[in-house]
DNA sequence: ATTCCTGTGTTCGGTACCGCACACACAGCC
DNA sequence: GGCTGTGTGTGCGGTACCGAACACAGGAAT
């Protein structure tokens, strides 16, 4: 944790240093002087829904401790997961790149809280053609391949695989080893049943890579994960670090 | 077709009306007349990689009568379509967008002419914020939900809608109603067996909505192709003409 | 303790796609 | 004509996941 963390009253969980979101603690000085006053701190409980699809929105999210899923929800109910931002980003991208609004639905997976910022004040910030648009443009840019290579997992991994994957997603936006999370929501985020979930869980139990209890997944062995997961975990995670290496985390 | 078509010497399909892209026919009078004498035509034959997994791009592509496809290729060989981009866009976001490379590979799917632009002009236009900036973001924003639409359609969507909606797609990017394209090429866009798309579109022949004869598609009954396919079509279109009003075609 | 509810484990038949092998069909070339 | 190569059709067994049904287990409320 950097930043000047200052003694509050109110408890320090539910609105931490803002700049323990990696995208604001990188912004330079001046710029985030000029935001810091704007930040308005949000709770996030979990299934909070940041936004719909086609909804206009009105603020960005800058997650600190909270995880959100970019969700989407098909006709017939059925629903998959495109990207997760937490606390390396920010929701609500259509808001600069114009548009103002998605396909997608923002859901929060993982209770906790995060900052906002008023729309007008990312676009006008974008006009000066800075640091900050740098800094949005590369984390789009990595939202991006986070959702490439979503796509082509979903072609061609196994289940196996993809949980591995999710679960270092979820881990590396996080801090600790342990998930609140059900294995009905796991499958809902990542499109398939929810005893899929349940059996892929178990090899990794038996395996002791994870301990899973009734909505809290402890990871025990993350290299373990790391090792039977796709290729594209590792693809993502770097890209992540190149284009925003003040972000690298973990 | 809008723009001026002036007669020329050479063959006009090679080198067609820069125009013809509906990125380049949407500039503001300014800015086209600082871009025109820099855009550079290309041919771009069947099968040219415009750039390779981390390579560093010079040059963004605005394609004329070319469809080119964002391909992921994984370390097993087997690929995945990401996205594809004809006359209503550009190839290179990444250039504009920071890191100047990406995951993907950028293949000529179909052959045809473009035009390409040095990766500084674009880059230094976009320090203008002004209104090609926002051209060019909301162009992301339609690819990036073209991507987003492909991770569920893999996801959740059987090879009969998943053709047809790449029939669709490359439709829209192509004048005419017949493509040049093997069933293997296309299972390789789709992350499919080739047999797999021998037996989509023997049901689609059979049921009278293209004809397909030695890597020759024509399609009869484009009102049957999209009613058969899934909502991922319609919504990426529908999200295309939202974002992009100029580029409207079809 | 009993009940209820939520979350997890298990089973079973069905299906969509895979990997492989091979047969055929058309085009160009000699 | 016969040859070759590329593109397309077909038939197999295998498997990963689906949909549905149900059994069970832990925690909370009563």
């Amino acid at each position: 944790m950097d930043g000047t963390p200052v003694p509050r009253t109110e408890p320090s969980w539910l609105h931490p240093d803002p700049r323990a979101n990696h995208l604001l603690a990188s912004l330079p000085e001046a710029e985030w002087l000029r935001w810091q006053q704007q930040l308005e701190p949000v709770e996030l409980p979990l299934g909070h829904v940041l936004y719909e699809p086609g909804m206009t929105l009105s603020h960005a999210y800058f997650p600190t401790t909270a995880i959100v899923s970019l969700l989407y929800v098909m006709e017939d109910g059925s629903s998959a997961e495109i990207a997760v931002v937490g606390n390396e980003g920010l929701v609500g991208i259509s808001l600069f790149m114009g548009g103002e609004s998605t396909q997608s639905r923002a859901v929060v997976q993982s209770a906790g809280a995060g900052f906002r910022l008023r729309g007008s004040t990312i676009v006008s910030e974008l006009h000066r053609a800075g640091p900050v648009m740098h800094l949005l443009l590369r984390f789009t840019q990595a939202l991006i391949s986070q959702m490439s290579q979503t796509a082509v997992c979903n072609r061609h991994h196994s289940l196996d695989q993809q949980l591995c994957r999710w679960l270092l997603l979820s881990l590396d936006r996080f801090s600790g080893n342990e998930l609140v999370m059900t294995q009905e929501l796991i499958a809902n985020m990542l499109g398939v049943r929810r005893e899929g979930v349940t059996e892929s869980a178990l090899k990794l139990q038996r395996a002791g890579l994870i301990s899973y209890a009734r909505g809290r997944i402890k990871v025990l062995d993350r290299p373990g994960l790391e090792q039977r997961t796709c290729e594209c975990y590792a693809v993502v995670k770097h890209e992540y670090d190149r284009l925003l290496p003040h972000v690298t985390a973990t």
